[in-house]
RNA sequence: GCUCGAUUAACUCAGUGGUAGAGUGCCUCCAUGACAUGGAGGUGGUCAGAGGUUCAAAUCCUCUAUCGAGUACCA
């Protein structure tokens, strides 16, 4: 017996195991249906081996799915590329909480015991997330799933450093860079600036000779042990005199000298700038150009050193209040205003950033040039198109890549230098014996890690076998798939990582391999909650992809994302969307109860020929439905896919397809294998659902059977002329049951109506008839070439119609229609016998008067509309 | 400051030159043999505002308003 509704619980997990076990997710699972040249390539975003699954991976992950298995039914060789990323800073401080936890450090530890605490972590984490995705139906190659710290794409990238090391473009050097204390060097899209209310403090700085002082304001006070100039604009006609001369910092014995530099801007401030080469972008400029001093003030830690005098050893921050304190004793702080400034903050910790003067490595931006011409050139496409803009306005202003950073975990640089002469070079090898040009065997390897984005850059490729050497070949990747799968037909990824990980992509993939990474690019949207706040763990909106698998099913939550995926708009999720796709779901499974109680089993529509007319016109219009979600999911128009899915199973099939079926239960048969169909065309949202369906109206179970995962999609069949008389039976049964309507006969059965419409063949006229009458609810039809008398009508788009109403009881109707009138007319003498009062009008207040006269003004219209019937049904 | 996006029915949103759409809600009716997680019929919109182009504008152009995002910068 089959249970009232469809139980995804019971299905979901069994399907999945069955499927994955049978290598359907792999690259030739569908062999069968495979055509020549048609190869189908995307790569899955990594995501962070930090944690669980959030609401913006079962998005992108959704619509990964989508596309593959549509691809995958449609004959491509597909591959889905699987893997999770080694996330760098994210990961270490998971692991580095872990030892706090325990009471321990890093440093205590070591670094190589360390290195093992973090792998074991990543086993850990990647297997949850793994595990996650399952549960979201996805299918990826998981045979191929790559981690971007697996002995092959640590190949990739010692192959990909050493040639861009060789080629000039990585170069190391003593540069400003965005430091955080905590974690170190970080790239300029690693820090986020925000609004903070500061302070704009006034300080006094006297002149050397004692001759008076100039007043210059800073947000940074502890900054200032380390100016070596003050600096004016050039045209400023009010310091003009002052260029050149000696200030004396206060609290301090240094003096600097007052320097002019267009940089200033006069009207800001008091047009007098301190000048901070150390520890400010612009000041460092500014230091070059003048050939100033550099004096970095505070350590790696951001702890004051020597150069702050009394105030060493403290945090440059916790510093701050102390100092200023210390400048208004001393009568140097001419006043403190409010000031609202940005500042920015690191991206993992959220500790203030401070401009740093650091050794680092850098990427060179020249790097790019190829592959910001070739975007331009349309070698790639952005859906939707608008993101070129974003991806050109970053590109165009590119800045060197600072690509080390000051971890453990990731992949430490590969380059070497010689303790006893001083070489550098970077190596492929693990542990070169000797330096190549003193042969000495004291080598040292560079202690810091590459940027984790670094190694994401190559993703599309590095997967695909590039720089692996023969690690893991055949297994991991095939010695073709660089020539099957490179470019990446699409890539699927959140406008959030356009510049981390998007930009770095195509400029790496065309570097190495002289074309572009991808030939599409679809960047999705934010998953909002309901009311469109941005979901957070401290707000407490958070979705949990996987709670909603489990309340709903991995059907129901794919469907919603997918429906609400319309390209370069936020989604808002809730669960009355989801609701609302649960009964879809519902739906589905009662069309098949329907089906299977008039039929046992159901062919496939390809085996054989149609023989009812309705099944004709089903036909016909799911014909339709298939070349518009195929349109559709060519442009990644997900939500239009998916809607034009629902409103041919719901409105369609289910609303007129079932209910016409039972004025001939010979289309029922043909029906089903048309629902099947269906099936298949709903199989890449729902395919949970759609698989268990098919199945139960096959006559065949998935364990037995072939899956609908790897049969082919529809394709577009053609467009049947019995689709005009179906318009017209339809126009007719709906034109019938408004005039029912109007003399309340609504769903009883009536004795006769006529129908007009111009140019009917007799033909047209039979086939017609029996679905006029069972869903009108008509014992008689007769066709009609003039309007008939006595009776209510309906005048309709294709048709008019006319229920007589000499063949039916009107008294009961007449009597209700005419206490309404007699209701509505004493209501409109009081009405009127109030607002003829004079005493009432002048004295009542407005609101009121206004709602009497429009209460009026509605009874009387209600009444026109009753007298008009009333005298209609009396003839 | 610059760039991009949004503004359409009560709500959530589709709709890139050709008679304004869907789902939900709302109103009226219905336990009818797939489904009340449902069915039937209906109500509901100066497409943010103002100009312009066009035979024709929600759609293209210009400006304005409001909201959102990104990015740069003021020490």
């Amino acid at each position: 017996m089959s249970p009232k509704a469809y139980e995804p619980q019971s299905v979901e997990n069994n399907f999945y195991k069955i499927w994955e076990n049978r290598g359907y997710f792999e690259v030739d699972s569908n062999k069968a249906i495979q055509k020549e040249g048609k190869n189908f390539s995307i790569m899955m975003p990594p995501p962070n081996v930090t944690g669980r699954l959030h609401i913006g991976h079962a998005l992108t992950f959704t619509l990964q799915d989508i596309i593959t298995r549509y691809k995958r039914m449609d004959g491509f060789k597909t591959l889905w590329q699987p893997g999770t990323d080694h996330a760098g800073i994210a990961t270490q401080n998971v692991v580095e909480k872990q030892l706090l936890a325990e009471g321990t450090t890093k440093e205590e530890l070591g670094r190589e015991k360390f290195l093992e605490r973090a792998w074991a972590w990543k086993e850990e984490s990647a297997g949850i997330m793994t595990d996650q995705l399952r549960k979201m139906g996805v299918t990826p190659a998981w045979e191929r799933e790559r981690f971007t710290m697996d002995d092959g794409l640590q190949k990739s990238v010692k192959e990909s450093f050493v040639h861009l090391y060789n080629e000039g473009l990585i170069i190391r050097g003593n540069y400003m860079v965005n430091w955080c204390t905590h974690d170190g060097a970080l790239s300029d899209i690693e820090v986020e600036h925000e609004d903070t209310d500061g302070k704009f403090y006034h300080i006094k700085y006297p002149f050397a000779d004692g001759s008076g002082f100039v007043e210059v304001a800073t947000t940074r006070p502890e900054t200032y042990f380390g100016d070596t100039a003050v600096m004016v604009h050039p045209d400023d006609e009010r310091y003009k005199d002052l260029v050149g001369k000696k200030i004396r910092l206060p609290l301090l014995s240094r003096e600097v000298a007052i320097i002019a530099d267009a940089h200033v801007d006069m009207e800001f401030g008091t047009g007098v700038v301190k000048v901070t080469p150390a520890h400010d972008q612009n000041d460092y400029e500014v230091g070059k150009r003048h050939d100033l001093e550099f004096i970095t003030v505070f350590d790696e830690k951001g702890i004051l050193n020597d150069y702050a005098e009394e105030f060493k050893g403290l945090d440059r921050l916790k510093a701050r209040e102390i100092i200023v304190q210390r400048l208004e004793e001393e009568g140097f702080m001419l006043k403190i205003e409010e000031h609202k400034h940005q500042v920015g903050h690191c991206y993992r910790c959220k500790s203030v950033v401070e401009p740093y003067i650091s050794k680092q490595w850098f990427l060179r931006k020249e790097v790019a040039a190829a592959s910001i011409e070739k975007t331009n050139a349309g070698e790639a496409q952005f859906f939707p198109p608008h993101w070129i803009n974003s991806y050109n306005s970053w590109m165009g202003e590119l800045r060197d890549w600072c690509i080390s950073r000051q971890l453990w975990w990731g992949h430490q640089i590969p380059v070497f230098y010689c303790d006893d002469c001083e070489h550098e070079f970077a190596s492929q090898e693990e542990n070169p014996e000797a330096c190549p040009k003193c042969a000495s065997k004291n080598l040292t390897q560079d202690p810091d890690v590459l940027d984790t984005w670094f190694s994401s850059a190559l993703w599309p490729f590095s997967t695909l076998g590039w720089g692996n050497g023969d690690t893991e070949m055949d297994k991991l990747f095939q010695s073709d798939d660089m020539k099957d799968f490179y470019p990446n037909s699409l890539l699927i990824t959140g406008f959030d990582i356009l510049f981390f990980w998007v930009a770095r992509m195509m400029m790496m993939g065309e570097h190495f391999n002289a074309k572009l990474p991808f030939n599409h690019i679809y960047l999705h949207a934010l998953v909002r909650d309901e009311k469109g706040d941005k979901m957070s763990k401290s707000k407490g909106n958070v979705i949990d992809p996987l709670d909603m698998v489990n309340e709903y099913s991995a059907d129901i939550l794919r469907f919603t994302l997918a429906i609400s995926a319309a390209q370069g708009r936020d989604i808002r999720m809730s669960t009355e969307k989801l609701e609302i796709n649960r009964n879809f779901t519902n739906k589905l499974y009662n069309a098949t109860v329907y089906l299977k109680m008039n039929e046992e089993t159901f062919p496939d529509l390809t085996s054989f020929c149609l023989k009812t007319d309705l099944a004709k016109y089903m036909t016909s219009r799911l014909n339709q439905a298939t070349l518009e979600v195929r349109e559709a999911l060519d442009n990644y128009k997900f939500n239009d896919a998916a809607t034009i899915i629902y409103r041919f199973i719901w409105n369609e099939f289910c609303g007129w397809g079932i209910e016409l079926s039972k004025a001939d239960k010979n289309s029922i048969i043909e029906l089903g294998a048309i629902f099947k169909d269906a099936m298949k065309l709903l199989h890449p949202f729902m395919p949970f659902v759609t698989e268990y369906l098919y199945h139960d109206l096959s006559g065949t179970t998935l364990e037995n059977d072939e899956s609908i995962m790897i049969k082919p999609y529809p394709h577009k069949t053609k467009k049947r002329k019995e689709e005009k008389t179906f318009e017209l039976i339809m126009d007719v049964i709906v034109s019938i049951r408004r005039a029912k309507v109007l003399v309340d006969l609504a769903n009883q059965k009536i004795n006769k109506a006529f129908v007009k419409i111009d140019a009917l063949t007799d033909k047209q006229k039979e086939m017609m008839l029996p679905f006029i009458l069972k869903l009108a609810k008509v014992e008689n039809i007769e066709f009609t070439e003039i309007k008939i008398e006595n009776s209510v009508s309906d005048i309709s788009d294709l048709c008019e119609t006319f229920i007589p109403t000499d063949s039916i009881d009107l008294s009961s109707i007449i009597s209700k229609l005419t206490k309404q009138d007699e209701k509505l007319l004493r209501e409109i003498q009081k009405l009127n016998g109030m607002l003829n009062n004079e005493k009432f009008v002048a004295n009542a207040p407005q609101d009121v008067l206004e709602k009497n006269r429009s209460l009026l003004a509605d009874a009387k219209t209600k009444q026109k509309k009753v007298l008009e019937q009333l005298s209609s049904l009396k003839g």
